[in-house]
DNA sequence: ATCATGTGATTGACATGTCAATCAGGAGGC
DNA sequence: GCCTCCTGATTGACATGTCAATCACATGAT
């Protein structure tokens, strides 16, 4: 009957907004959470995390830049201030004379580990206790839909 | 029978990810459209939107920081940067010498005109289109159910 | 070997955001 | 008036993020 609206109604546009301002003040939230716990931003946490698990606490930048889906330049200026708390070290690749590896350093690794259990009880707290296990389950439909409608 | 965990099982933890990255990504594709179809960014668009609806296309300074929900100092770096531009002007309050009013410039006006509309296809395009009106709606009772507990 | 081209990583310039300090002017008590 | 305290707004220092330019080295063609 009617032609497809181009433009969001009242309704989905107060829906839109909720959402992302929600996601927002969650993030929010929950750095602030990380920050007071342990002194570390999100983004520490991310590169901590993964070097964590990574085989001998060290990986190539590239490799890890893509682990945690950041570009490189993000991860090169974000490494250079974790360096300067000691956090994190780097040092020249024996494969390729261009490499670098990350290594965890013992800071580093404190750091994460004071961190681990209180950002988790911070998830926990703030969003899956927060919902439902049916809205939980919703939650997760939205973000599959919503992440396959972007990429494609 | 069992007590309540204080961690978030590996299925929760699965879907926080989902939730927090997907909302990133929507932020991001939705402010790489408004940037190329008319050069704001998402602060810009929304402080203009609130100079359109404002009387007299002016605003107290605070008042404008109250109501896009922004830290005055964050507003007045803005400000200044979108003052640069020749988007806003800002004058001297008459009832309070302290104060200044931020004022809608003809080229703000004219980018923000520029940006509305291809802005609300690309939240329709990117998010409403991408969603069942259950899953929409899904989507809405978890925003609120999330902003009531972090509120709290 | 040398040269062109591609790749790994860093850098610089700038936009954006936070926090704490500052500064100017209002408001009330005396 | 004058002093104190509160409030509106800006500023500076710094963390974070993007983009384009750069630099060093690897790689493959000749």
């Amino acid at each position: 009957m009617t032609r497809k609206r181009s433009l969001p109604t009242a309704d989905e546009l107060r829906v839109w907004r909720e959402y992302i301002e929600t996601a927002e003040a969650l993030r929010v939230a929950i750095s602030a959470r990380l920050q007071s716990d342990s002194a570390l931003s999100p983004g520490d946490y991310a590169v901590l995390l993964a070097l964590s698990e990574a085989e001998g606490h060290r990986m190539r930048s590239s490799d890890l830049a893509a682990h945690i889906n950041w570009q490189r330049s993000r991860l090169s200026h974000h490494l250079g201030r974790m360096e300067r708390r000691g956090l994190i070290g780097r040092e020249d690749c024996v494969t390729d004379s261009r490499g670098a590896e990350v290594v965890l350093a013992a800071a580093g690794a404190e750091a994460f580990q004071r961190a681990t259990v209180p950002h988790l009880r911070a998830v926990r707290e703030l969003f899956v206790d927060a919902l439902t296990p049916e809205q939980l389950g919703a939650a997760g439909e939205v973000a599959a839909a919503l992440r396959a409608h972007v990429i494609s």
